[in-house]
DNA sequence: ATGTCC
């Protein structure tokens, strides 16, 4: 692929926002001097790729942007919302990927000693389903409705607070609970794909999707933020990394083939042999959308079955006084209308978090008054962040960034890390051991922190342009990883 | 990310 440098790269209001300028069009980069001068050519050959695609009204790129398959990840485009192009290239392959988080009415002395940690993580295991050895969980669950209505198809069992319904924050502290579409869609769905998809309720997936128990470091200048959350200092937390598994993966390759040969015909396309689109009036745009919804519906549930069981796991070890409500659930990879003040905009996000601001009324109820809560996951063994949106994110969208973000491939990090080296960074052996279930570490050695940016740095780029602040930063306890 | 080749 021929090389495409930026012509021309200008800060806009300060050194953390920069408008670099492209030869099909402009993209907005959030990152601090530091990462911004690290940032490898070939996401600036990207963007250009990207902005040839007819009628693209904006792009950014947060400061954890790294290269994807035809579109970056840490990337916003958007489209007017009725005459505008849909691509799943910006969705990304794991649609409705995401985040929740869980608050407990534990403290991290209560889980001091590494005996106990051990403990916990081999009961999550139990508790916690694994696609290869099913033994009957969610046997009762419909995915039919799971996909169709949400966390509304779920039947009441599996809502934990539902039986005091004024304090129930599993159906309400969400994004969304539940993605409203076109039905017909799923009359094509396989069987076999029906199968696989129910089988996978539950489980975590592989790659960089976890589940860890935190310890919360509130931030002083954000404590009335997080007190009004209901999270004080040492709490310990629940966080979910997890998406949308064989569902939504098949929907994104199903409809990537169809795409780039519908766009052959049409006579569509960019540089890159790999991007995906169509209008969004085209039948097959409407297809997707419609599928993406339905995976967005499976994704939700999923980190909200993660959960549920997790939660079993936590009442078992410690007793059933032991609570665990949802702070909240939302996602980096999807796409959908949003209102802006020049009118419907229809905007994707691939590796970018919302962060909306205090008083925007795309906030959920429960938290319009401080802006709801972003949440963003470390690399293992590093801390992860809960944040609040502020209004300065409007130029960009509200987008924020979704994690560290990938600093080199995994086989390269296999390359380079030794086992002992990724040992020592989770202080295997000693008081302060980061627990985890997998045995070799070995298996999960792309996922040792040196394949990924400083999160540190990532999180300053995101306070400095003034998009987000830190309501807390979350320290890992233990950590469980899904199989390969 | 992933049914890592329906």
């Amino acid at each position: 692929m021929k090389e495409v440098l930026p012509i021309m790269s200008t800060p806009i209001s300060s050194s953390y926002i920069h408008e670099v300028k492209l030869p099909a069009g402009s993209v907005h980069v959030y990152a601090n001097p530091e990462l911004f001068a690290g940032l490898d050519y070939k996401v600036f050959n990207m963007a250009n790729n990207n902005l040839q695609i007819p009628g693209i009204q904006y792009m950014g790129y947060t400061p954890d942007v790294h290269v994807g398959i035809g579109t970056c990840i840490g990337t916003t485009a958007v489209w007017d919302a009725s005459a505008g192009y849909v691509s799943p290239s910006i969705v990304g392959s794991d649609i409705g990927c995401g985040m929740r988080v869980h608050l407990t009415n534990l403290h991290r002395d209560d889980l001091q000693d590494v005996k106990l940690r051990r403990k916990l993580v081999k009961t999550i295991e139990k508790y916690l389903p694994m696609e290869s050895q099913q033994r009957g969980h969610f046997a009762d669950l419909r995915l039919e409705h799971v996909v169709r209505k949400g966390l509304h198809g779920l039947p009441n069992k599996y809502i934990p607070d539902s039986y005091t319904p004024k304090k129930s924050t599993s159906l309400t502290h969400v994004e969304e609970s539940r993605f409203s579409f076109n039905e017909e869609v799923l009359n094509g769905v396989r069987d076999q794909t029906w199968g696989r998809a129910h089988r996978q309720l539950g489980t975590l997936g592989g790659g960089n999707h976890f589940a860890e128990i935190q310890a919360l470091e509130i931030d002083e200048e954000h404590r009335h933020i997080a007190e009004a959350w209901g999270m004080s200092d040492g709490q310990i937390v629940v966080m979910i990394h997890s998406g949308s598994r064989s569902w939504g993966g098949s929907i994104s390759q199903e409809s990537n083939q169809v795409m780039l040969s519908q766009m052959q015909r049409l006579g569509l396309g960019t540089a890159d042999p790999r991007l995906a689109f169509l209008p969004l009036a085209h039948p097959e745009g409407q297809y997707y959308v419609n599928m993406m919804y339905s995976a967005l519906n499976y994704a939700t549930v999923n980190r909200h079955l993660i959960a549920y069981s997790i939660r079993e796991a936590f009442r078992d070890v410690f007793g059933n006084g032991c609570e665990m409500r949802t702070l909240y659930d939302l996602m980096h990879n999807y796409a959908w209308a949003e209102e802006r003040d020049e009118g419907a905009v229809f905007i994707h996000r691939k590796g970018a978090t919302r962060a909306l601001p205090a008083g925007h009324a795309g906030n959920p109820k429960p938290y319009l008054a401080t802006g709801h809560p972003a949440l963003i996951p470390g690399s293992m063994g590093t801390s992860s962040y809960i944040m609040v949106g502020q209004p300065g994110g409007y130029d960009n969208y509200y987008s924020i960034c979704h994690g560290a973000g990938r600093a080199r491939s995994r086989s390269a990090t296999k390359k380079l890390v030794t086992v002992d080296q990724f040992a020592s960074s989770l202080k295997v052996g000693t008081a302060d051991e980061i627990v985890v279930n997998q045995r070799s570490l070995e298996s999960i050695l792309d996922e040792s922190p040196q394949a990924y940016k400083d999160v540190d740095q990532i999180i300053e780029s995101v306070t400095g342009a003034g998009l987000a602040s830190v309501v807390a930063k979350c320290k890992p306890l233990a950590a469980i990883k899904g199989a390969k």
